[in-house]
RNA sequence: GCCCAGAUAGCUCAGUUGGUAGAGCAGCGGACUGAAAAUCCGCGUGUCGCUGGUUCGAUUCCGGCUCUGGGCA
């Protein structure tokens, strides 16, 4: 087996300064950036998606952005054959690669791999769907009691994939997944979590809603539902919205709203993410107990009791250039396993 | 200034014939193996405006005060 490549990642909650950061992280480090966004991957979903415009880029490399059609399904699996040609290709001319994006469970099979399953195939998903979810959990139940037990009945998707493998490979899911475990290690990754005070995300997150609106969110949506109807792609945050108000279900001041709204849950769902996660996959996390690490919570936007219940990242407080020091230092080191900073910036980097 | 109505969760409100309270929205926590910006699960988070009085006990009844609406001047 190859020896595993190394990259830095930058992840975080949406809003976060992501992208930006890794801009600048590239030319202190001479990296190039791989984007890891579920939906920036597609073509033509550009102004909803929140893609950087050209000059942004600052002249860094940017890979994996416009590699699916939005008419064809993209999956995570076609992403990490396609990322890890991107890294033999970065890596190989020498240069840093630095994956960029909130998507959790890209980033995850990016570097564990996914199990041995055979990829979709339409002619399964067409065909279990046209069984009702209590008919599909029956089936489940029936071919793998424990893969039903661990999913909620409601879980659509899950449910309705889990009886696609069961069809395709006549394996249980359970068995297949517990063989995996994620256990590869095809790139080992220093994983930056971008972390910011709740009520300054917030803040973030209403102005990115009501820019995406300003800059022609509407006009794309209705672009691109002409071109290709209304597809799985359009179904995510911002376009879903987008496509209520032209079917004339909200008004333009409720949408810019109704995108804050679910953008904040997203943004809630990317924290619980990378809270959990390093410990799930192994990885080393960082500050740890002996530490001196600032928390970064939600102090201001709500009241005292509401702190109690709200977990906090503890976070090393860094600028751009002294993150950009410390990590070159960590890379040069030896690293086995991908290991996680939670860091904030000490100034905003946008 | 006077009259009326209101003041209960972050917001809009319900309720307690006197035994410290509950809905919606918002919010918070969690799950996650080929749609993951998706999909799904769990959780009321409270000085019942302040202050006296009556009472074993007041958020509830009575008085005063404060604030907010509306009306009359």
């Amino acid at each position: 087996m190859p020896v595993p490549y190394r990259a830095l990642a930058v992840c975080g909650p949406t809003a976060s300064g992501k992208s930006a950061l890794g801009v600048e992280l590239a030319r202190h480090l001479s990296g190039e950036i791989l984007n890891v966004d579920s939906v920036q991957v597609y073509r033509h979903l550009d102004i909803g998606s929140a893609k950087l415009a050209e000059a942004e880029r600052r002249g860094i490399p940017h890979h994996l952005l416009d590699i699916f059609e939005p008419d064809k399904l993209a999956n995570v699996a076609q992403f990490r054959a396609r990322a890890l040609a991107a890294l033999e290709d970065v890596s190989g001319r020498g240069k840093l690669p630095i994956l960029v994006g909130g998507s959790g469970m890209y980033l995850t099979v990016l570097l564990h791999g996914l199990a041995d399953v055979p990829a979709t195939s339409e002619e399964v998903r067409r065909a279990v769907r046209t069984l009702s979810l209590d008919e599909q959990y029956t089936e489940l139940s029936a071919g793998d009691p424990e893969t039903a037990a661990r999913l909620n009945k409601n879980d659509t998707q899950r449910i309705s994939r889990a009886v696609e493998i069961l069809r395709m490979t006549g394996r249980k899911p359970s068995e297949l997944f517990a063989e995996h475990r994620f256990a590869e290690r095809d790139v080992v990754a220093l994983v930056v979590v971008l972390c910011r005070p709740r009520d300054e995300l917030y803040r973030r997150i209403d102005e990115r809603s009501a820019l995406l609106v300003r800059s022609g969110l509407v006009g794309e949506t209705r672009a691109l539902m002409e071109r290709y109807g209304d597809v799985p792609a359009l179904n995510t945050l911002g376009y879903a919205q987008a496509r209520d108000h032209l079917a004339g279900k909200a008004s333009e001041s409720e949408l810019e709203q109704e995108i804050a709204l679910h953008t904040r849950r997203f943004a809630k769902r990317q924290m619980t993410y990378w809270r959990n996660e390093p410990l799930k996959r192994g990885w080393s996390v960082y500050p740890t107990a002996e530490d001196t690490a600032e928390e970064v919570r939600g102090f201001d936007a709500f009241p005292e009791r509401a702190q109690k219940r709200m977990k906090s990242f503890r976070a090393f407080r860094y600028s751009e250039v002294e993150l950009a020091e410390a990590i070159r230092k960590r890379l040069l080191g030896p690293m086995t396993q991908s290991e996680v900073w939670f860091v904030s910036m000490e100034k905003p980097s946008e």
